[in-house]
DNA sequence: ATGTTC
């Protein structure tokens, strides 16, 4: 391990204020040895930045998946407190509300019949990659519509069921969304975009529950062994890394006018009571609500093509839930002895709440909110469940999956997207992409074993396994 | 992640 960092437990670690200069808080760490060899000093060093930052409260934070980012770690935790703290694009990501999905189905594995059939249909039905571009036609009004409600808006529109709204983290919106604040470029890349799949680690795939872990959970998750799932994991396109890019610049300027001083200026950011932290806030979330809809849009084709394929009526095929990656929120948590209203960054990380928690739909108030792990390509995903440690250490929060060890560009090299294809298919596993390039840089082995993450989070207690979740087939954008 | 180097 690095000079100066502690280790404080068998999966945790400690980087004491004064490991960079500046540091206002500590940051923690959680890892296992086998994560532990492959941690880049880099990030580490990116959590410590984190904690120079003003109105930071707690600690700064990261999850087993941390790896090198855009100013913050990838598989970072942060929160600011309301009257000195900072909001910071970097500390969200490109990619804002990035997230997962999960539908469940009443579909037993052995009777997925036409198996390469359903994936061509779907493939069909969600466009995908770079640049994919949807088959609805958004007018202005309909864009303004999903960046102010969300979830909520494509359900009105015909695209899913009330009931999908409440299963959505936050309902699947945040009410602070300001479209005011987004700029017409990003509303042109987000206009054509919106049900689309995008590219890279995003993908559609038909998953097999094939082991409980916990049985009272999952039974109020509504999964059981053999079941066919399928998970959803997409952001907001070109739209949400517009709006980065926008506000990055803006809140460069911020950062010199309220002569915040900081290590790295990849950590822009503006006080949030501030215009510019207020504006790059509301755009931010209402690049949120856009991802939720397009999330919800997707499902929705999902459900039409099973419905066709196999008749299975629409709404016996339920959201268990749909969980946000990239996000910074106004929430409350405890810091040190006082209950407090925070702004938490989760940049790479997962909301992790426990029972009893707020927001939480009120079948899974005694369970904790399911928290949804995607696997990499051909490897198995994960439901989990929030608890009671993380609100306690995490400002609820956990992993948000297997956190990448090899760069795109590097893989791209190394690795031939053909023959990932073929071995996969060797394994029963059907990869639809727009093209083998597509595949090469997603393949397994450019990641680090979700399994492993997910292992350290329950060992931690920042969330606890439910079912594991094996791919069958999988649309990658 | 991304109209994958405005």
């Amino acid at each position: 391990m690095l000079q100066g960092i502690s280790r404080i437990g068998p999966y945790e670690w400690e980087v004491p204020i004064g490991f960079v200069p500046g540091m206002r808080v500590p940051g923690r760490f959680f890892l296992s040895d086998a994560l532990a060899e492959d941690l880049e000093a880099g990030a580490v060093q990116q959590l410590a930045h984190v904690a120079t930052m003003p109105g930071i409260v707690g600690r700064s934070l990261a999850m087993p998946d941390i790896h090198w980012g855009y100013g913050f770690p990838i598989g970072g935790v942060a929160a600011f407190s309301l009257d000195e703290g900072v909001i910071s694009p970097g500390g969200v990501g490109f990619d804002i509300n990035c997230g997962v999905r999960l539908l469940s189905t009443p579909l037993k594995e052995d009777e997925l019949v036409k198996k390469r059939e359903l994936i061509e249909h779907l493939f069909k039905a969600v466009p995908t990659g770079v640049g994919g571009k949807s088959t609805l036609r958004l007018s202005g009004r309909s864009l303004e519509g999903m960046l102010l409600e969300g979830s909520s808006w494509a359900v009105h529109q015909g695209y899913g069921v009330d009931e999908d709204i409440i299963m959505c983290e936050q309902a699947g919106c945040m009410k602070e969304a300001d479209p005011a604040a987004v700029s017409q470029k990003a509303r042109q890349r987000g206009m054509p975009q919106s049900g689309t799949l995008g590219s890279g680690n995003h993908f559609l795939e038909i998953q097999a529950v094939r082991e409980i872990y916990d049985t009272e959970a999952a039974r109020a998750f509504g999964v059981f062994p053999g079941q066919i799932c399928i998970m959803i994991h997409c952001g907001s396109r070109g739209l949400g890394h517009q709006v980065c890019t926008d506000h990055l610049s803006i809140l460069e300027a911020a950062t010199r006018k309220y002569h915040i001083s900081l290590p790295d200026r990849q950590l822009a950011c503006a006080p949030l009571d501030s215009p510019e932290g207020k504006a790059y806030f509301g755009a931010m979330a209402a690049s949120a609500n856009y991802a939720w809809a397009n999330r919800q849009v997707i499902m929705h084709y999902t459900r039409k093509a099973m419905e066709e394929m196999y008749g299975i009526p629409y709404k016996e095929m339920h959201l268990v839930y749909d969980v946000a990656h990239n996000v910074a929120k106004f929430e409350e948590h405890v810091v040190g002895s006082s209950r407090m209203r925070v702004c938490v960054h989760r940049k790479g990380a997962t909301r992790a709440y426990g029972p009893g928690a707020p927001d939480l739909p009120s079948e899974y108030a005694s369970t904790g909110q399911p928290v949804i792990i995607p696997g990499s390509m051909g490897s198995p995903s994960f439901l989990l469940r929030g608890t009671s440690a993380a609100m306690d250490t995490t400002f609820g929060s956990t992993c948000h999956g297997a956190g990448r060890i090899m760069s795109r560009t590097q893989a791209k090299k190394r690795v031939s997207g053909k023959e990932v294809r073929e071995s996969l298919a060797q394994r029963g596993i059907i990869v639809r992409a727009p093209s083998d390039m597509a595949i090469a840089d997603e393949a397994p082995g450019v990641y680090k074993s979700s399994a492993e993450v997910v292992r350290v989070v329950h060992e931690v207690g920042l969330s606890r396994m439910v079912a594991r979740l094996e791919p069958l087939a999988v649309i990658k954008g």
